[in-house]
DNA sequence: CGGCGGTCCTGTCAGC
DNA sequence: TGCTGACAGGACCGCC
């Protein structure tokens, strides 16, 4: 579900929320998610004090004080919900539930548990399997033209599953891709490696443009995912051409295309898209 | 190594 | 009203 503007949200969220609390307890109410999860970690939990909150990918990074980090992903359809006192209603999925001292209360609910969470040394974080084969951050300045344009030379599979490619860049998902690549006037079946430098130049000035615009607008909110206290995020609307298939290109007025590329579908104009 | 398809899960919605 | 199949913000694994 989320990608790098949900999980910043959330992240910078949880750290107004959390930051400098102490858990009282965890609970564990899953065996596994996307993997299995050790138990033992709701023990390292107890007593700990929130020290940093940070996303890295579209990982959530909880910092604890006594030197392990507590690692989420959401997944497709994961969720973090923050409650002064205890939540009230119990729902379906609701799989790790944190209890704060002074009363307060952090769930992860994820229906379709394709989410991930694991406890880490906080100094071993970066061999961590989460993080050991992952690519640059696109809001990095190490990320601009001439490293995207190195890493689509290489490449033959088109440029929107290369933007999504973890192991490459991380953080761009699905919606992100279609609306980056639409910005940027460039079709999504584009071979990487026949990619002009000034297409390349004009991709990565978009992502970093639509990235943060997303941020700005709290991410995109369409079924699952919402903010910590359950506002939802408003770059929906903002959307060009995700899910607007069969409507009008806001440029040039020529309908939206659908496709399917790797299993997921790709929105463009393929008027205004080279 | 690169690229692609299958797979993990549940919920929802369109179509019959 | 069911039922069935397709599809959904992700990413790992194994095969060629």
């Amino acid at each position: 579900m989320p990608e790098l503007p949900e999980v910043e949200t959330v992240c910078q969220n949880l750290s107004k929320k959390v930051l400098g609390k102490v858990i009282s307890q965890a609970k564990l109410n899953v065996d596994k998610l996307r993997f299995p999860i050790n138990k033992s970690i709701t023990r390292s939990l107890k007593e700990a004090n929130i020290v940093n909150v940070k996303r890295k990918a579209k990982y959530i990074v909880i910092e604890l004080s006594n030197d392990n980090s507590l690692v989420i992903h959401l997944g497709m359809s994961g969720r973090l919900t923050f409650g002064e006192g205890s939540l009230k209603e119990k729902h379906k999925h609701d799989h790790f539930i944190i209890n704060f001292k002074d009363e307060s209360e952090l769930r992860f609910n994820d229906p379709r548990r394709f989410g991930m969470i694991d406890l880490i040394k906080t100094n071993e974080i970066n061999d961590h399997k989460f993080f050991r084969s992952l690519g640059i951050e696109p809001l990095s300045k190490e990320f601009k033209t001439d490293y995207l344009y190195s890493l689509c030379k290489r490449r033959s599979k088109n440029i929107k599953s290369l933007l999504m490619d973890s192991s490459l860049i991380v953080g761009i998902g699905n919606i992100y891709a279609s609306e980056i690549l639409y910005e940027a006037r460039v079709l999504p079946t584009r071979p990487s490696n026949k990619l002009k430098q000034r297409e390349c130049e004009a991709i990565c000035k978009s992502s970093k443009k639509i990235l943060k615009k997303a941020i700005k607008a709290k991410g995109s909110t369409l079924r699952d995912y919402k903010q910590l206290d359950g506002e939802v995020g408003s770059f929906q609307k903002l959307f060009e051409v995700y899910a607007r298939d069969q409507e009008p290109c806001n440029i040039c007025g020529k309908t939206i295309q659908k496709i399917t590329q790797n299993a997921r579908s790709s929105y463009y104009c393929d008027k205004c898209q080279n």
